[in-house]
DNA sequence: ATGGCTGTCCCTGACAGA
């Protein structure tokens, strides 16, 4: 079974290549970012054309994240937002699958260390730290995956000393993600690939793809009751290259059954 | 060099992304 993520940059623009996506690879569950959609006008017919369910939680232009199942799986349980945190900004959805506690977060981006969203993301982050421990004790079986908008190492990252300090890269935000590490979750793809220069998002300028200066900020962490069930995490650069593309591409983690 | 792309809404230029 495997749980992918993919921050597409617009449902609406992207949707055509979401299902070629699935389509392609089959993949059982998919967690979205960036819908930038309102709720009211997610393309459900199409994604269950598709053979796909689907939980989503949207607002117009901004944010926005969803579940997609494939059929006949189910989804059980969802819930949209963290609990307790009022927050106009929607970036979280949960929901089970399989007796596995999917949640699939939008984090916040921050702008810049000195940016007044910078104290909104490492708050973003403090309450989702406190959402998961409380997810976790209730569901031992649990992925967090989405868009982290953090490189948890200098690896992560195509030029280290140029972006050391800078907001995806700062101390305060690897800390939240070794925070997040401390529950008890593991970061699946270093389970298995040690390989320099992987990356989930390259600027679409620059030829920053082409050139591969990108930086590995799109995660599946695993808890460490499912850890052994992991089999390979891997970055699955084919829809980077298609035309107009996402400047994410989606990362893959396969569950054995 | 605060540029360089892309998407959204609609003040078609400003904002946000990362």
């Amino acid at each position: 079974m495997r749980f992918a993520t993919w921050n597409v940059n617009s449902l609406k623009v992207r949707l055509p290549q979401v299902i070629q996506w699935l389509a392609d690879t089959g993949v059982e569950v998919l967690c979205l970012q960036e819908l930038k959609m309102d709720q009211d006008v997610f393309p459900l017919a199409e994604i269950e054309a598709a053979g796909y369910r689907a939980a989503w939680f949207g607002q117009k232009t901004y944010n926005g994240v969803a579940i997609l199942v494939k059929a006949p799986l189910e989804m059980s349980e969802v819930v949209a937002g963290i609990p307790g945190y009022d927050d106009e900004q929607r970036r979280v959805i949960a929901a089970t699958v399989n007796g596995i506690r999917v949640i699939c977060g939008y984090f916040v981006n921050g702008e810049a260390v000195d940016s007044p969203k910078y104290p909104y993301k490492l708050e973003w982050l403090s309450r989702l730290e406190g959402y998961v421990a409380a997810e976790l004790a209730r569901y031992p079986d649990l992925l967090l995956l989405g868009d982290y908008n953090i490189a948890p190492e200098d690896r992560d990252v195509y030029d280290p000393e140029g972006w050391r300090g800078q907001v995806l890269c700062s101390e305060p935000e690897r800390d939240a993600f070794r925070r997040l590490i401390a529950l008890g979750l593991s970061d699946s793809f270093r389970l298995f690939n040690q390989e320099e220069k992987q990356y989930s998002w390259w600027d679409y300028r620059q030829m920053m793809f082409r050139r591969n200066k990108g930086v590995r900020i799109d995660h599946i962490l695993v808890s460490d009751a499912l850890k052994a069930r992991a089999q390979v995490c891997e970055i699955d650069k084919a829809p980077r290259k298609w035309e107009r593309p996402s400047d994410h591409t989606p990362v893959i983690l396969h569950l054995n059954d």
